[in-house]
DNA sequence: TCGGCATACTGAACACCGTTCAAGTTGAAC
DNA sequence: GTTCAACTTGAACGGTGTTCAGTATGCCGA
């Protein structure tokens, strides 16, 4: 059977979630799908684009917040949802990061936050902004994270991060930024 | 004359100034150094470390905030300073990231913000938490400004983006950042 | 003045990378 | 059975970070 484009988006996750992003690389995803290199780029035209395909598959995954919840509890759960997803995936801060630069607002859970922020209190006027800051919140802690973790696999003089306290921390900014929403006007 | 550490340090920077990351190979450096590759493995142990010398250089430029100002409004200005400075410099974000991945508190501008997060009313246990949420917001700020402009030169039906109102839209959200700081009851 | 030795550097190689493209192979429709 | 598009190959182009045996340079004690 002939290759797919979602096939190899597929396999690229696939490879991103076992391995992490240095080893996704066009050759190897060519070599796990039994294909030549170059075949790849019938379906695909780039790396770039494959990693902004890969990004939204990543986030699709994130259930809409539920609609019954006070705004400001809304934000922070699916802010935490997007971050609990993330760091599950090696190097998924990179890949969204790389996609939300590309479009901000092409992946659902994201335009989502951006709904909420607004409904926490931001005027229409500031509800990207606001948004983004989120976002960079979220994608910075998971990168941090998942940098402490590495440093800490190579050299094991470092502490290991601990998850739990690593989503404690997360949570603390984001108090502070729906407490800032909360006192506008 | 020999090499020296800081010279290739300071060539490091240069690159990155006037071509950015993609353009600061080991290859490319050690050309300019009129010198073979391999010869700057004496002086630095990998390219990552380099990086991270030359992420300090760039923030060691950041003068030190007036000691005379409220600290929420020196907050804001040194802030603003980091994001100024960084912005000036291709992929000036990711170069920072990286090192401040590494440790958060080597180059002394990030230290005194986090000092201006506490002074500015956040409690000693949180200070290090919301300084990081400022920290990603700069970064995250300057990488979206520096990514668009990319897009921008690249497909020239996307908008240039307007160095201004991209300052602005960061100070709204560093905005809130500040209410949220400032001591609730 | 000579030998020895640390410092600094070269040249070549290793094992990769993303991307392109002429040429080849399929498989379905006519 | 032929034609035509869809798909794939194989090979190449021009890079990348990093390693390391060997070579040169300059200083220091004898």
């Amino acid at each position: 059977m002939a290759l797919s484009r979602d096939q190899v988006v597929a396999t690229a996750v696939d490879l991103l979630r076992r391995y992490g992003l240095a080893d996704l690389s066009m050759r190897r995803l060519a070599r796990e799908l039994g294909v030549a290199p170059g075949a790849l780029y019938w379906h695909v035209a780039n790396k770039q684009e494959l990693l902004v395909e890969v990004a939204d598959v990543l986030l699709s995954e994130i259930p809409d917040p539920r609609p019954d919840q006070p705004p400001a509890e809304a934000l922070v759960g699916l802010a935490v949802a997007v971050r609990d997803a993330l760091v599950q995936v090696p190097d998924g801060a990179d890949v969204v990061g790389l996609a939300y630069a590309v479009e901000p607002g092409a992946a659902r859970p994201l335009r989502a936050l951006a709904q909420l922020v607004h409904d926490a209190g931001a005027p229409a006027s500031e509800r990207d902004e606001v948004a983004s800051l989120v976002v960079h919140h979220i994608l910075g802690s998971v990168a941090g994270q998942q940098d402490r973790a590495m440093a800490a696999s190579v050299d094991p003089d470092l502490p290991a991060p601990d998850a739990t306290s690593e989503a404690k921390a997360f949570e603390v900014g984001l108090a502070v930024v729906v407490r800032g929403l909360a006192r506008s006007h």
